[in-house]
DNA sequence: TATGAATGAGTCTTCATTCAT
DNA sequence: TATGAATGAAGACTCATTCAT
């Protein structure tokens, strides 16, 4: 509480009321504001004042909608990836091609995503600090990590099918299927800075749709 | 700004006498300890007193070794990974085998290493915190990843050499090599306790032999 | 510094209309919902918006009545008590029966008035708080302390006076009529949660009442 | 943990080193310091940082002996109250002469802990802010209040028993007889400052002994 | 009048690092 | 060499108060 002495010090500050009401639109601006500074700096490296002054607000605005920094970590992976996953499943269901194509096409926009957005951070995010959020662990976990890779289980298993693919283990080859792409985005984030050319991603997923088309394939099928 | 080679600076200077064994042996058992309590708390979580508690001495003690906690673990990865990536290029220098084989015996040579020691959780490590300690960032750049990558290229370019594998850009397949290990080590780190059963390495890392060297195989040649 | 006669100086002017019954009502709406709030929790602990919610406005229209917490406290000193106080003094000055029975009925009535209102939560407020304002403390001496102090002895000279009650030091004597009675308030207020069976505070006024007037008997009176 | 980049910034500090080893006498030095704060303060209104200054040390030294500030208190209390009140219950058991003299010592003996020690305070600390610490109250309900009430009802009992005193409910008495004391501790606490002269406790003690031995006087005894 | 979004000063608490012993 | 008491900077979070609407 204010002591009585201090209730007459009205400091003669008082710069701008740069003062809006902004109830709809603050939880999105701020979340877009933590996937940045987290991105540089990491959760914990991370501090509230660095995510409000990014989002034009002060602290105690981020408190009014997030109850803590953690939920403001478990709102923004739910709402940039967990989203995304439930849509993918959906169009993996409505593709009427050629099995190969299909996964070439996936893989190619999951590369796009990496290139040209800030969401290729939150592999590293999610890998170097989730340990410290139990909660948030378990639902990344069947979230996202599950979902995803049932996707990926579901385009293997329509190849296998359609003998387009020689029968292997489903669930091993979904996450050899990821894992260039999670290389990719780690790449990206920490290590590019470091490349006196950029890293060419595009053309990493083209040798790995190019060898793991071929390693897949069956026997009478061209790749 | 602390350069690098200040970090170990108070490294012991091995004074003459050798008749107490523990003063040569502190510095690799605090190094143990690190390993062990950053695998389970992260570079940040951990604190300096849980690693002097669990190496069976006091806080102070460590700064005899080490400059500061950055210092410890970049002693750690040196120690952990830059030595192995040196002797794993001797290794392949040395082979006389056909290719495949010699990649397969890698693949399966880290998987084991992955699955059964502690430094499975330096992926993580590395991921979620090196962004906070930029020299640890580059040295781990030049150290690990580009030798790293240079013995896998050598591999490729062996075996495309000999006409086992087909011709392929080997800066990516080299990555594509290694992406399974490391979703591997992060899965083992990040993930392996919601699983009622304990997720399948091995037949992972078979399934990457099998898929990828029938990807790279040369047209004539048997996978 | 603010000075208390200008801690509600915004104090509804009292604008002609009296068409909206609301305005009136809504100072001691806010006072009686912070007697509450501030019996739970405390001066320090109470916070402005739950006062307010109580009160069923919001944290802003309390500010419109009251220029601080401060001030909201002061003025439910004043009115729930300062104003007692006056009238008993009134009380007193017209009674006409024997002192003991005065003194009886008067201990009685304060007694009822802890057992049955949120009022007996204002000494464990008082006591515990009002050194954190400077000037309520003054106000709560010369207004209440002093002045209830005043009427005990006036109580009590008239009983020496009338040969009722032995020549005694009547200050020191007041403070000894009033003291278990805050002994019950405070009993009330702090510990009766962990009584099986609520303490029996008629009982206590009632031993009060005997052990005093026993106490200050004349010889020859008669308790 | 310390980022590198500060690792140089070496400030031109170090004004002394007034660095002592004082284990053993921390504790005590910081609750003695404690208490004065907390009796200028109260709870909340001490700060963590008044009270290392208060005691010669900084901040953080205090969490070294103690896990918070509420600790802090309930060890303060522990202290200060606790082990006197099972001291006395050990003087009234070892107690031979005449009942009213013991409770009048007894009275006298307290009274001048009041007044001369800043133990004074205590009452108001407890009052005010106990209520915020749930574990605090019921131990200072079970260690404090009832235990002091026994050796008040165990002194009452005896008198009964030798013919001294009529028959009285114990219980209620008991409260009776500490209430001026709470009284006077409250009052030097609280409202000493505006007194011109200081208020006279030991008459007031001495009043209450009076009225108090003379209102529970068996018949036939001599008060 | 009333609202409630926004502010930002204030405080507890943690922990890497220092240094007298 | 080793200890561990002490330091103090840093950051999460709270909440009284303001003010555009």
């Amino acid at each position: 509480m204010t002591r009585l002495k201090d209730l007459r010090e009205e400091e003669p500050k008082k710069p701008a009321a740069r003062w809006r009401r902004r109830k709809e639109a603050r939880p999105s601006e701020i979340l877009e504001a933590a996937m940045d500074v987290f991105a540089e700096k990491g959760l914990t490296g991370a501090r509230m004042e660095d995510i409000a002054a990014r989002a034009g607000v002060t602290k105690g605005t981020i408190y009014l909608y997030f109850a803590n920094k953690a939920a403001v970590f478990q709102a923004l992976v739910t709402e940039a990836i967990g989203e995304r996953v439930k849509q993918a499943g959906a169009m993996v269901d409505a593709y009427e091609g050629p099995t190969p194509e299909l996964m070439a096409n996936v893989l190619r926009f999951i590369g796009a995503v990496l290139v040209t957005t800030n969401r290729a951070a939150l592999p590293k995010l999610v890998i170097g600090e989730i340990a410290q959020f139990p909660e948030l662990q378990e639902f990344y976990r069947r979230a996202v990590i599950d979902r995803g890779l049932a996707v990926w289980e579901k385009i293997l298993k329509r190849g296998i099918a359609r003998g387009e693919f020689r029968p292997v283990p489903t669930g091993h080859v979904a996450r050899i299927c990821i894992a260039p792409l999670l290389v990719a985005a780690l790449w990206r984030t920490l290590f590019a800075q470091f490349d006196t050319e950029p890293y060419d991603i595009d053309g990493l997923i083209e040798t790995h749709v190019d060898v793991l088309l071929r390693g897949l394939a069956a026997d009478g099928a061209s790749a």
